[in-house]
DNA sequence: CCAAAAGTGTTCGCTCTACACCCATGG
DNA sequence: CCATGGGTGTAGAGCGAACACTTTTGG
């Protein structure tokens, strides 16, 4: 599982850090077996449950890794799958010494192949922003544009005209106004959005 | 393995007849175990020349598939991969009757979830044909600008423009004159060309 | 000389990009 | 009234789509 979320403006990905060997003390990206009864997508939902509590967030199969020698102690082969979860819900329960928070462009040394699996990922969330509104699975129920545009940056790391982002993100025709508005200091208050149909990611153009 | 290629101006793929239980008499997609010491990639070029004879080709992997309700017998996971072979290197080996190129447009009925997997690589395919230059991959060593045109007509389902189309093909600046004519009949010969660089496949803008 | 496919440019509309100022609020 | 981020429109460039005729060959 790669799980990705952003962090004061940045992109991250949970990490766990191994107790056992190979690669003891080295962080890992979170997973385990998939059981007899159930298919990949409900193990990839249940890793993420069991791990960090989150439910209900986008997810989606991103590589099948099968080198014979990516694991020391034999054949394994990982079925990849990343997350995207809205940045308002990171309650990470466990010791922040064992699962935590890492900006993707400040990775520790991965175990195994993590490291690939982590680029390959991003790689993918990347591509899929220009030809698809999976970006909105970053935001929480209720975000002004200003946040989304933020969250846009953080991962293609450039900066974006605020005129030409509004106008593009309008024309999704995704978003709706719910009427309130967000104070956040001695400025104009910002309009809250919400999404029209909160789990869809609509393919574009 | 989904295999394709283009036969008389159709997309097709290649099945083989089941012999054993279940479905046993049906079409279904080619393919087989991983050995213990090879990578995925490995087994996939395995199973093609095993299979077909066919080496040296276009292959990426597509989907990983693990319902465990897919297979009858029991939990099977299929990483597939999908191929794509030259249209003048169809020499299948083994008997009509159990191995056999089918248009993608009319297959009979497919075993297990093979149907599905067909057509999840067609879609990716489909989609490939507009960001990347994968249909080069189609092509013999020489080939007109006609008969590109062909291919990504059969692909796409409908009719391209002449100019439009050379003028895009020629812009990828992939592609060179052999300097060779190709004579069909009764009409003016077509120049003939060959790619810069026969295993490359570029993503476009 | 006729039939058939090969080959070739230009125009128009739309989309994308660049760019600067007023608005609402809190202190 | 000042500082701060929220919010808005327009003009020019570049790109993609539509479109018709000349060329070369074989029969």
């Amino acid at each position: 599982m790669v799980i990705f979320t952003i962090r004061s403006e940045r992109l991250a990905v949970l990490l766990r850090r191994r107790d056992k060997t190979p690669y003891a003390g080295c962080w890992g990206l979170p997973g385990g077996r998939v059981h007899a009864d159930e298919t990949l997508e409900q193990a990839a939902v249940r890793q993420l449950a069991e791990k960090t509590g989150i439910t209900g967030v986008y997810l989606e199969q991103l590589y099948t890794f099968g080198d014979p020698a990516r694991d020391p102690r034999g054949r394994v082969i990982a079925v990849s799958y990343y997350a995207l979860v809205p940045y308002n819900r990171l309650k990470v329960q466990a010791q922040p010494s064992e699962l935590a928070w890492h900006r993707v462009d400040a990775l520790p040394p991965l175990a195994f192949d993590h490291g690939k699996i982590v680029a390959m990922a991003q790689e993918r969330l990347c591509a899929k922003l220009d030809y698809s509104t999976i970006a909105l699975q970053f935001m929480p129920e209720k975000f002004t544009l200003s946040e989304l545009q933020a969250v846009y940056e953080s991962i293609l790391g450039e900066a974006l005209d605020k005129r030409n982002f509004r106008k593009r993100v309008q024309a999704l025709d995704c978003l709706e106004d719910t009427g309130e508005q967000f104070r956040a200091g001695k400025h104009r208050p910002a309009k809250l959005f919400r999404l029209k149909t909160p789990g869809r990611v609509e393919i574009i153009k």
